[in-house]
DNA sequence: TGTATTTTGTATCGATCACTACAAAAGGAT
DNA sequence: ATCCTTTTGTAGTGATCGATACAAAATACA
């Protein structure tokens, strides 16, 4: 479609990185149905062949922004959750890091991951698949850090990481629907708090 | 616009309260946005002026979708909350009946409330509006039994009513968030076992 | 049997949807 | 300077959006 570097034709007049990072924002804030092309062109100030031409079309457009938020705005808690050396500590970094990134000021309240695309027509399936994959890739990188506690022995052997990811992985979503609500930074840091004094408990629980 | 008892004029042809719930069923799975008129016209089997003659228009549709929604699909999990006597045996029936309710066979996976108009143009601002009220309004209920728990002395003094609803809300909004996408009741209902047995913990966590 | 009232089916309405044809414009390559 | 390539602005495509005008149809009331 594009190659990396353009020698011929007409330069661009836009600043695609800043239309990305533009376009990202407000498919986070307002999703994928709720957002038109011509919100899009209008909020970056380009006609519309320019958008078509830089993004393909509004499903790539919206999967590119999807990559954008992923590797912009979600890679910081991942890639603390990931420095971690133990479980414990990588559950606390998620859900801290994540009450600090719902909440940012000029960005829009929540995850553009959790909420994003949860219930849409049939029309649109590939999209909510694929918000669907990248919600389970958060699971899995969560249930792979607790499992790796209990392989090296911070955890008990009865505890079953599949259970423990996804009880933590619920206070996260359920922590991005409050901050789409409104939740304030403390209210969300408290919450992450409450899941965390019971680490012990939930660790230790055998179902 | 329909008094009760229609006495003069051409009898309706289709069943109201059967088309309320289809219309529920449809807004339900899909949202506010990716549900067409043509979508629910198709769905109940009459042309447009019959869905506009007897619903009004779409906001008014959905909104009394999701009144139906609370009254039939929701209203199950709220009188057993309140119908317990002390606080943890209200938030168990919350989690554990949630974890029911949002994995239904034949029903859409999850909760109208907590999934709907999440995401929403400046256009549709009222319904979002209201969404996130009903949100607040189970936050409150959930609060409230837990505010009775301190007091009736169930729970300790020290015990925050505020926080500890929020955390058990957002488990609770996390594992609509998990249904939507699939997971099992088990899953769900193991969730709600780990957020359970951190009660003690939680009840006298002190921020 | 009219008359009033409401719903029905048919056939749209204007607005907006995502998307594009086309030629002028603006650069590099030769 | 002349091509080649790509983006640009203008103007529009057909499709679908939510919502209606209109008259025939179907009932209750007088």
């Amino acid at each position: 479609m594009k190659k990396s570097s353009q020698t011929r034709g007409r330069p661009r007049s836009f600043d695609r990185e800043a239309a990305l990072a533009q376009i990202t924002e407000l498919f986070w804030r307002q999703g994928y149905d709720a957002t038109s092309v011509s919100d899009l062109t209008e909020s970056i100030g380009v006609n519309t062949p320019s958008l078509y031409s830089a993004f393909g079309n509004k499903e790539k457009a919206y999967c590119e922004a999807v990559d954008y938020y992923r590797h912009k705005e979600g890679q910081r808690v991942w890639e603390n959750v990931e420095a971690q050396s133990s479980a414990r500590d990588a559950v606390a970094t998620l859900l801290h890091t994540s009450a600090e990134d719902f909440t940012r000021s000029n960005k829009p309240r929540g995850c553009m991951v959790v909420l994003g695309a949860l219930n849409m027509a049939d029309s649109n399936a590939a999209i909510a698949k694929r918000m669907k994959s990248y919600r389970a890739e958060a699971r899995e990188k969560l249930k792979a850090k607790i499992q790796a506690g209990i392989e090296n022995g911070e955890l008990p052997d009865t505890a079953d990481a599949e259970s423990i990811a996804c009880f933590y992985h619920s206070v996260q979503q359920g922590m991005a629907v409050r901050a789409r609500d409104g939740a304030s930074r403390k209210e969300l840091k408290q919450t992450a708090e409450f899941a965390l004094c019971s680490w012990e408990v939930v660790t230790n629980c055998r179902d």
